[in-house]
DNA sequence: CCAATGATAAACATAT
DNA sequence: TATATGTTTATCATTG
């Protein structure tokens, strides 16, 4: 019901806004936005959806936003889940995603205010059990396989011993009973962790029952096939007609029953874990290498390469994907300790989500946000339907006060900021350091469809300052945005766009003529200068972070912080994202210098920089640009080593101690 | 309401 | 000629 409310909240909003994608947002924003300013300005692309609800009143907003975050942090979760669990088959995949799941994992990012996406704590927790059964489920029955395979093996080993030595024979059945046991201690392990958080009240047996055991997780048929979905591609032709039918899903399938009976999908859907004991992990496998059908995508292989945890391996296309899953993360011991470091990232993922639970209540009680609230989920999506028509009361009661209790620990300075919708003024100016967020969240831009909460300028010149030489080309340029973004990945034209004219426009981006073309690099101290006369009193800021808050803020920021704060693996790029944590790295240190303190080092270390007002630092052109852009040469000609780069000392302080300015 | 800033579009120039 | 790369101008949104 108050799905419906809240549909009906949405629905208000001009539709299409973001139908088109949000880059072509002006259009959208034209109509609708203006309005909310109110209860915060909206932004018009991250946050389009959200513009209608002027009246919301501040407890609304917040209770919104943080179902929002949890959603986020629970898609999050999912999109890990699914690199675990992988779909069945294939080609069911992409109709079922087009039409089942009218929230693409690009929607939800984006948009974020499908109603029926809002959950409930409790349905939060089933659906996480739904996916721990699953997982289980799926585990075990890989463990079953897996063990019959061992048998089967050795049973031909039995036989192809009868012309071989006894000892060999012996050596092998050792081994293999070895792997058993080992197979055995791993699931049970499993089993153990998953009671353990009390997760798995249901035997593996009775696994086929997720969905029947949870009632209230009515909504959950909606989402789930986002476990099976997988990572969706950013720019995936279905996406607009996802988004759309998201939208009238929305209005449509408001409650739960509704759910209950998603348009149908292709038949084969076989997808749906269960029973049938086709263990998905398994079957989608072979089913793919078998039958060649599959004209969409495995859950495993994106953007053309192989997403199993660590590999990138570069496919051009399913079938080379299939054959490189078949050879390379086949069963063995290996394959089974990544899926078994995958499972605990979603643990972890989980018991994060839990603790952001938590932390929202407190924080709601706290906000006074009606006592009775303790269990603001219990109702999803009251929050249009809420009892604060009134709305507009926000700004002194609850803004002010809020405002320290609003900052988790968790999150960064960043991830207040009034990220999101705002992607531009936020985190620039005033926020953290694009870097410090950038580092920590990277693996989460970089997966998921989501506008980064920076202004292109911030993320040109981190792009280039991540360069130990820093500078770049163009089109190395390009390639970092696509790299570290997801949503770089898709609407090309738009974005390079506007690099370019970014790259022109401002003066602290600085072109220098090559030999071999042109590169570009950063005066620093331009892009100081250019900073923005600060956000000053902090009602203000305040204001901000609530408004910010609301809409896509959560996006960006909340998820962020998420990230931050909750995915020690996940951050962990050695574990999970070997390739990328060369990435990672110099982000972190460069240009951060570390939001929250100063730079160790004084500008000793670049010396050049402080001299030429022009071409910034020492800044020297490459005489041969590229070659590889990954290739950086250790001794650079000039360079600073990374860290030392970073130096600027009081240009960079000033900047990278923004948050702390703010506030004052 | 205004100015500053940013995003997006688009026209146009130049180089490859 | 087609593209890539740059520059510039214009319009709109958001913010202070």
């Amino acid at each position: 019901m108050m799905v419906e409310s809240a549909s009906e909240t949405i629905r208000s909003a001009p539709s299409g806004q973001n139908g088109v994608g949000s880059l072509s947002g002006q259009a959208d924003g034209g109509g609708s936005g203006a309005a909310g300013t109110a209860s915060g300005g909206a932004g018009r692309d991250a946050a389009g959806v959200a513009d209608s609800n002027g009246e919301m009143s501040p407890a609304e907003l917040l209770h919104f936003q943080q179902q929002q975050a949890l959603q986020v942090a629970r898609q999050f979760l999912l999109q890990q889940a699914s690199g675990l669990s992988s779909p069945g088959n294939n080609e069911s995949k992409q109709s079922a995603s087009a039409v089942q799941v009218p929230v693409s994992v690009a929607m939800m990012s984006q948009q974020m205010l499908t109603p029926q996406q809002i959950l409930s704590p409790p349905q939060l927790q089933a659906l996480l059990q739904q996916q721990q059964a699953l997982m289980l489920q799926q585990l075990q029955e890989y463990y079953k396989k897996q063990q019959e395979q061992l048998h089967l093996q050795l049973l031909t080993q039995q036989q192809a011993g009868k012309q071989q030595p006894k000892e060999a024979l012996g050596n092998k059945q050792l081994a293999f009973q070895q792997q058993l046991l080992q197979m055995q201690q791993l699931q049970q392990q499993h089993l153990l962790n998953l009671q353990r958080q009390g997760l798995v009240s249901l035997q593996p047996s009775q696994a086929s029952g997720p969905l029947q055991t949870l009632p209230q997780a009515a909504v959950c048929p909606t989402d789930l096939p986002q476990l099976w979905k997988g990572e969706g591609a950013p720019g995936q032709p279905a996406e607009d007609s996802v988004r759309q039918e998201g939208l009238d899903l929305a209005g449509t399938a408001a409650t739960a029953t509704s759910f209950a009976s998603p348009p149908k999908v292709s038949p084969p859907l076989s997808h749906h874990p269960l029973p049938n004991g086709q263990p998905t992990v398994l079957t989608s496998r072979r089913d793919s290498s078998s039958h060649e059908e599959t004209p969409s995508s495995h859950p495993l292989y994106g953007h053309g390469e192989c997403k199993w945890p660590g590999c990138e391996t570069l496919c051009e296309d399913l079938g080379q994907f299939i054959k490189h899953l078949n050879t390379e993360h086949a069963l063995d011991d290996r394959s089974t300790a990544q899926c078994r470091v995958q499972m605990q990232v979603v643990q972890q993922l989980e018991i994060q989500l839990a603790k952001e639970s938590e932390r929202l209540q407190a924080m709601m009680a706290h906000l006074h946000m009606r006592p009775s609230e303790p269990k603001p989920f219990s109702q999803p999506v009251t929050v249009s339907a809420d009892p604060f028509p009134d709305g507009l009361v926000h700004p002194p009661t609850s803004a002010a006060a809020p405002v320290t209790p609003l900052r988790p620990p968790g999150l960064g300075s960043a991830s207040l900021h009034g990220g999101g919708p705002a992607r531009r003024r936020s985190s620039d100016k005033f926020c953290s350091p694009i870097s410090s967020e950038l580092a920590q969240n990277h693996e989460f831009y970089k997966n998921a469809d989501v506008r980064p909460p920076f202004t292109y300028a911030s993320l040109i010149r981190q792009a280039i300052l991540e360069t130990p030489d820093r500078q770049l080309t163009l089109n190395e340029i390009y390639n970092w945005f696509t790299r570290m973004f997801a949503y770089f990945r898709r609407n090309t034209a738009t974005w390079k766009n506007a690099v370019r004219h970014n790259l022109s426009l401002h003066k602290c981006f600085v072109r220098v003529e090559n030999v071999k073309g042109a590169v570009w690099t950063v005066d620093e101290r331009e892009y100081q200068k250019r900073r923005p006369p600060k956000m000053t009193g902090s009602p203000t800021l305040v204001k901000n972070m609530i408004s910010g808050l609301s809409y896509g803020a959560l996006n960006a920021s909340y998820q962020a912080a998420l990230a931050e704060s909750s995915f020690p693996l996940l951050s962990n790029p050695s574990m999970l994202n070997p390739g990328s944590a060369s990435n990672l790295l110099p982000l972190s240190q460069d240009d951060t210098g570390a939001p929250g303190e100063p730079l160790p080092s004084n500008g000793s270390s670049s010396p050049p920089r402080l001299s030429p007002p022009q071409y910034s630092h020492q800044v020297q052109v490459k005489e041969e640009p590229t070659e590889a852009e990954e290739d950086r040469r250790p001794g650079a000609p000039l360079g600073p080593p990374n860290a030392s780069i970073v130096g600027p000392p009081e240009e960079r302080d000033l900047e990278e101690e923004l948050p702390g300015e703010e506030l004052s």
